[in-house]
DNA sequence: GCTTTATGTTGTCGATGTCAACATCGCTGA
DNA sequence: TCAGCGATGTTGACATCGACAACATAAAGC
């Protein structure tokens, strides 16, 4: 059964969607342009308007994908890990490695100013990102390994950390060059702040 | 007699920088236009292009003049404290302290990646407030309040941490919505990295 | 089959960054 | 003293961008 196509181009949604990906990680963020976008789908300047309200609708829709991925890959960082310190650590350095291989990806979804409301499809990723690392340090502080308080507050703090080495780290100012390199730093933050064991 | 306004605009390299200072403060470094900076300075579009490469090398110079504003904050903030200690903590909420006082600043400064040597001025401001930091964590390693071991990781470390909240908090990722509350948090942050006492 | 509506195109506008050519000023050296 | 030269500022132009409006076409529904 070959697919249906709709439409004159078939999906074009999906389609800019991975131009834009593939073109902010090409030339950034800020040199990204929506023409540009619209001549790699292979249509015209004005195609996008008919799926994203503008420029930064598209980029928010970027973001929303980038955010669905995070908390994927910090779900499956955390997963079968007995030690439930270990989840949330594991958890943690996933975050670095989203952006360390995201860079532009990661750029996206947190350099700009949150706007909850004008994109909330976005918005909703997010919080289901944040989310995941909440119900993290609920669970070690239901097993007794985290100092009891609100859980919120330790998952800010957890986020603090390991946010500030994934943008020092992409933006170059960390003296490390590999991924190994950068989440070996990373381990050694997330350390600080965990318990001794 | 007013004088008639004089060709030549006599400071215009400052003028200029406080122009764009206050445009970013006004419309975010993404909608910064050079344009607009000149006409805020009262000359033709062209003329900043007499003092400044291009509008890349203008923005580097701001975040020149914000490197030597943070350390400044950051040495006025440690200064006078006698526990070594409270000095490096200090430092660390001045430049928390500083990114939620002036975002934009902090934006400009961190967002881009460090191309030293396409402004090799402002790295070499960005390196000082660096170097301000390691030597806060030298003095505590001497002193025997910190762990000793590589005083460049250890100032990474912290470097990490308060960035995280600076960044998480002028991006409006986090629940406080006060200089304060930000602050307060982020003394929760520090604390969690530093010896008991 | 005909209409409606979603999707894509062409044309246009104001604004921007940057280059080139020109204008004006102030300093320097004869 | 003053001519001229380099530094500083202006005018004009160009390609490109985001966005809007008007138009074209194809899919879907009656």
């Amino acid at each position: 059964m070959t697919p249906p196509k709709p439409y004159h181009h078939g999906n074009l949604r999906e389609a800019l969607l991975q131009s834009a990906i593939r073109l902010i990680r090409e030339v950034g963020p800020t040199a990204f342009t929506l023409r540009e976008v619209a001549r790699r789908a292979g249509v015209s300047h004005n195609a996008p308007y008919r799926h994203f309200r503008n420029k930064e609708d598209l980029i928010a829709a970027v973001a929303a994908e980038g955010y669905q991925e995070l908390t994927g890959a910090m779900v499956t960082a955390a997963a079968g890990q007995p030690d439930v310190l270990d989840r949330l650590k594991n958890a943690g350095l996933a975050y670095v490695r989203f952006a360390v291989r995201k860079p532009e990806h990661f750029t996206v979804m947190f350099d700009a100013p949150a706007s909850g409301h004008r994109h909330p499809d976005a918005a909703q990723a997010a919080k289901q990102a944040f989310s995941t690392l909440v119900g993290l340090v609920k669970v070690c502080q239901e097993e007794g390994r985290l100092v009891s308080g609100d859980p919120g507050r330790y998952a800010l703090l957890a986020w603090s950390m390991v946010h500030g080495v994934a943008k020092l780290a992409i933006t170059g100012r960390l003296p490390y060059r590999t991924t190994a390199g950068v989440l070996k730093f990373a381990a050694f933050v997330i350390d600080q702040s965990l318990p001794r064991r």
